[in-house]
DNA sequence: CTGTGTATTATTGTATACAATCAAACATTT
DNA sequence: AAATGTTTGATTGTATACAATAATACACAG
């Protein structure tokens, strides 16, 4: 819900330019448009059949959110993020993952630890059938669900325009299966919120991020 | 330099919507236009001299970049920033400020340092002779050198983004004398930064910010 | 007098026409 | 043949015309 809370106020999925800013946004992020591609305004609006000016608006908002960049007087391409981008974005997300979990030991309500707790669970369930696309999908919802009990949407926003990249950092990776660890994780994290400890939830929170980013490392991405 | 090469990205100052971001992102930080009010694309153009195109351009990215809050079919509106916001503000730049300083640490050239210690040193200068504007100033400044010193632009990114609430809020109270403070803050973190000691100088930065909200606090901030 | 429905008007949303700019192909000169 | 100038086509930048929407004022029924 509080998803589409933020989303709406940018996309406007009811305007033609709300949902040409949304496809374009799905299309890059799930790799459909490579790095560095050059993106032309009649091209988009001819295959989403609309104008110039929706997709110009869209295209102006893709590029604060770093998805493409626009040369004036060019075109717009497809932004490639480095290596030292993804260290750099990992690195940045440890210490506010930290800070949201912090945050949400002290607001969480009753129905968000309940989700949590039953995120965990079905988490488990499917690491051991080796599920690993709703794995990935659980873990997404995890932290959102930690964004949203952080109670600060200034921080929810943040790490949601961060999460794209770690989107598509995945789709490059093909997910590799930490899944199962990733999760005990996660349950770690909880049990501080449950006991209402700040200091141990922001420590393993913080340390969650670095262990993703190091076994994305391990696991070849340059 | 670095200043202007994320923003002319954005801004693109010789089209006509570069123009209208910039003047209209001014006018709000300088609060000629006031929380809520209402900004109306043609009253703008006829301002500027300039076609709705432009303005309507200009205008989704001010709402990414927070400025304004656009409400489809309705109009759009200077946002306002609650209490809470900038609480949450200053917590979120207090890590993030942190991780500047360590990474400085590691990656500062020597221009960087000299512009640094010209920095910490003139501003005393300023605060003896009770100079707020150029301390101000100097402030800033200070913590770009520091954000362009981190090496990283994914972070120097989040910090300038946020550095605009910060403009905002000074304005809200108007500028109250923690200067001296400040700025003996400042020449600590900066000898940390020299004595390559990362712990340190993230840990100074860190509370760095908290002090400066403590103050906002104290100075009669909501 | 109150509440509801309708017309009016102002404003945003979109499409299109025209201007400016850039890149590449071609021609021209040395 | 190499370097430079020029034309051409494609693409973006801007202005304007038209469509859709929302707020207000007003009329009218109860």
């Amino acid at each position: 819900m509080s998803e589409n809370d933020l989303k709406q106020e940018v996309t406007d999925k009811y305007s033609l330019r709300g949902r040409v800013f949304s496809r374009l946004r799905e299309d890059i992020l799930s790799g459909k448009y490579e790095e560095g591609e050059e993106l032309r305004e009649v091209a988009i609006g001819e295959e989403l059949g609309v104008s110039r000016t929706p997709v110009r608006e869209a295209f102006r908002q893709l590029e604060l959110e770093g998805l493409i960049r626009i040369v004036p007087n060019k075109g717009a391409y497809v932004t490639g993020i480095s290596a030292k981008d993804v260290k750099d974005i990992y690195m940045i997300r440890s210490r506010l993952e930290g800070l949201a979990a912090r945050w949400a030991t002290e607001h969480i309500t009753d129905e968000q630890l309940e989700e949590m707790e039953e995120n965990v669970y079905l988490a488990k369930f499917h690491a051991e059938k080796g599920h690993l696309e709703q794995l990935a999908e659980l873990d997404n919802r995890f932290h959102e669900i930690m964004y949203e009990a952080s109670g600060s949407k200034m921080l929810e926003h943040q790490l949601k325009d961060f999460h794209q990249y770690v989107i598509r950092v995945r789709k490059k990776t093909l997910s590799s299966a930490r899944g199962p660890k990733s999760n005990l994780e996660h349950e770690g994290i909880m049990e501080a919120i449950k006991a209402r400890d700040p200091e141990l939830s922001e420590k393993l929170a913080h340390e969650h991020i670095i262990n993703a980013y190091e076994n994305l490392v391990k696991n070849g991405f340059a």
